[in-house]
DNA sequence: GGTATTTTACGATTTCTTTCGGAAAAGCGC
DNA sequence: GCGCTTTTCCGAAAGAAATCGTAAAATACC
């Protein structure tokens, strides 16, 4: 019956490139549909579906697929922030406590590493390093703390500065702890985030930082992002929340690092 | 327009979303007419824009649904009390006015520059490049613009950066037009600021500008500060009020300068 | 042989509809 | 204004159809 130009036996990365790249042009898919056009069972269209959505790179409805930006927004912003506010909170604890006085440290533009931000307001000679202008705006009355930025383009999805020309300059830094959000924590592909971009701006400042911490949430382990910006093996601790299972927190405490979960 | 009837099968995802994009276009929908439009029973609307209130997306009423009055506490600075808003507001229009589209300019961390970035918020193919928060946060909703901000220490009193350790970085921009506020325009002087490191900060900034705008209220004429940052003859216009002295306005232009009292 | 991928089978889940009793708005007579 | 009826609207329940996920069996490939 597949009378249509796809009849070709393709591998499964391949289809799931396919079939990314049609939810990206139509905006949506439905499971029957490229069930006929690749000629596989809808139960292996689902799974594709699925993996993809795993990733983050399609959302998922009940009959196919759409695009991100034909999704239905998130909760909002914030009622979820009030839900998960006690966790975030809790991360931001566990990690200010983290930091000593004299400290230089680098913060993303994560909303954990914005937690982190606000728990370190009272301290004194603390330097905090960010691109993320929510941070920087948050430490505006934190006499005690010295803000510094990394020049760069703004992005406005996580209101942070990216394609920094000059990291260079924060080489004369000596920066203790380094804590990074990240959209997927994995073994093989360490921690990842939707953004290249992003990435390229992490990636330098991970190998900057003495100590690198990872900040993330139980929804975040097993995830993988679009690029990669640290390595397992670059990451010395892990905070996180209770929600996550012991096989993991054991599968990453084998590599040697310490994790966290509050 | 408006009575395009959606005989399409949408997935429940896709209603929804159309039902939010609605919501948000007219202001108000009713479930009998959403029911007729998508070919649904109006069970099924009903269980939509519930969904949707729960989302806190839609407030719902008898008989359909309004918008929700998302209200958000905008966090920018409280330089809004001021008096001289309409002022500020003028100055701001004839500021944006002078920038065409693919120009890329600087604004420095004055009232009136975060003016003119509200003027500039439509336009597309614009290049800020600013060392304020304030306006990289206005800037967060103007996709067709791209921020640039330049690294450097967060100095709490503009909510600006200074002490940049590379504009060299942003010599690769051909910055067409700079729009700086001052504390003071004096004939001697020139521009000045009473913070040196703000002062610091601009110089380089003045010399990379081919049009140097000074954005002056009638209070700073003839008033000098702390340190100068750009002499009388590095300047080519001049953006104050009509509160201004012809006397003070025939001195400066006298000098070569453009003064447009608006 | 072994592994990766896909299919088939089937019970579970989601989505949508119809139905129905009760609550909320709208008319209406006063 | 006040009570009354009528209409509209709501939410819950039950059932039907489509869709889903899982797990074991089948297939392909090395």
């Amino acid at each position: 019956m597949g009378t249509r130009s796809v009849t070709k036996d393709l591998f499964l990365e391949e289809r799931r490139q396919e079939i990314l790249r049609r939810v990206n042009e139509l905006g949506r898919v439905s499971v029957g549909d490229l069930s006929q056009e690749f000629c596989v069972s809808e139960v292996t269209i689902r799974a594709d579906l699925q993996a993809l959505a795993d990733s983050n790179l399609v959302v998922r409805t009940h009959g196919g697929a759409v695009t991100a930006n034909r999704a239905l927004p998130d909760i909002s912003l914030s009622s979820r922030l009030t839900q998960q506010v006690r966790e975030k909170d809790r991360i931001g604890e566990a990690g200010a406590a983290m930091v000593m006085d004299g400290d230089a440290i680098f913060l993303d533009s994560s909303s954990t590493a914005l937690a982190i931000a606000r728990q370190l307001k009272g301290r004194r000679h603390v330097t905090v390093i960010s691109n993320s202008l929510a941070v920087a705006q948050e430490m505006l009355d934190a006499p005690g703390v010295t803000v510094v930025m990394p020049g760069g383009t703004l992005r406005r999805e996580t209101a942070s500065l990216i394609r920094a020309d000059s990291l260079d300059a924060l080489r004369r830094f000596n920066i203790q702890k380094g804590f990074f959000g990240a959209h997927g924590l994995s073994v093989p592909e360490g921690l990842t985030d939707v953004s290249a971009d992003e990435a390229d701006m992490k990636r330098p400042l991970v190998a900057m930082c003495r100590r690198v911490i990872a900040i993330v949430d139980a929804t975040k382990w097993g995830r993988v992002g679009l690029a990669s910006f640290a390595r397992l093996d670059q990451i010395h601790c892990v905070i996180t929340d209770s929600h996550v299972s012991a096989e993991w927190m054991d599968q990453v405490r084998a590599q040697g690092i310490e994790v966290i979960a509050v």
